[in-house]
DNA sequence: GTCCAGGATCGGA
DNA sequence: TCCGATCATGGA
């Protein structure tokens, strides 16, 4: 992959296994939207367009240079060899080398580790359109307001300072006191990213738990999607039917360490497959 | 009206 | 330790 730095944006040369829709509608995010091939989301509290503009070749929007290097880069995985990452575990079953053909575009975003703790307790029990609706009510109403409309993620130190009945308006229902819960934890300190992202996985998973409203799928949804932990390996109520028609009785240890990638390409394929449940 | 959604918690066996 | 009911809400 090459960077180029013109006056319209960043240009990403060469962009192989960076498929637009692939990583924003896979389930790792939710405020990504696409309007005519178009992708716009907020991030680090400014907009942000990505678009294909030919053969392997991606045109970043929004962002300077300094911030592309000391951010956007590992926001989108610039730098990670999926290619190899892919090769680890394809051989594992034939099914998941479909999976890898048809998915290899999609990159894991490295996302702030509060929104993706925040949105993954909203996801519990939920559907992903009224996931989006209930994030995008919660940055209307208690972000920070940006040019053009866009709202911030609300802080946690923000979210800490209301009760759960405040958010009523957003109606996450019963997560709202998770919410809350959540967010003081983390703006007392209780919760520390800095801290937690050095510690070994199994340490991270169990501090996230003891968050209320956060089991061992939303920890794991936030080490991978969060905290880059390639490892972790999400079981949601798609991959558990996944499990037990392809990989019956095995554990996630067969895919390897980058069980979290194998993951991501399996929910996907499945999703957008479900015949092969058939 | 019924069922389900990128689950977690709680109480009772 | 394990299992089922329950939790808000809205779209299919």
């Amino acid at each position: 992959m090459e960077f180029k730095f013109t006056d319209c944006g960043i240009e990403i040369h060469n962009a192989t296994n960076f498929d637009l829709s692939q990583t924003f509608d896979c389930g790792q995010c939710f405020r990504w939207n696409n309007s005519s091939g178009k992708y716009t989301g907020v991030v680090l509290g400014k907009r942000v367009s990505l678009s294909k503009t030919g053969i392997n070749k991606i045109l970043i929007e929004g962002v300077s240079c300094k911030e592309f290097e000391t951010y956007f880069a590992d926001y989108f995985d610039l730098n990670t060899d999926y290619e190899s990452i892919s090769e680890s575990f394809m051989g594992i079953h034939p099914i998941l080398s479909a999976a890898v053909a048809e998915c290899r575009g999609i990159r894991i975003l490295k996302q702030d580790p509060w929104e993706t703790l925040c949105s993954f307790i909203i996801s519990q029990n939920n559907n992903i359109p009224r996931i989006k609706k209930i994030i995008n009510a919660l940055c209307n109403e208690f972000g920070e307001s940006l040019s053009e409309g866009d709202y911030s993620f609300p802080s946690a130190q923000r979210l800490a300072s209301l009760e759960p009945e405040d958010l009523a308006p957003i109606k996450a229902g019963f997560r709202a006191k998770y919410i809350i819960d959540a967010a003081r934890k983390v703006s007392s300190g209780t919760i520390n990213f800095q801290e937690i992202e050095k510690m070994p996985p199994e340490m991270v998973q169990e501090k996230l738990m003891q968050i209320s409203g956060v089991g061992p799928k939303v920890a794991s949804c936030v080490r991978l999607y969060g905290l880059h932990d390639l490892s972790a390996f999400p079981l949601d109520v798609w991959m558990k039917k996944v499990m037990e028609k392809f990989f019956k009785s095995q554990s996630p240890d067969v895919f390897g360490n980058y069980a979290g990638v194998a993951q991501q390409y399996l929910y996907h394929y499945s999703r957008s497959h479900p015949e092969v449940f058939d």
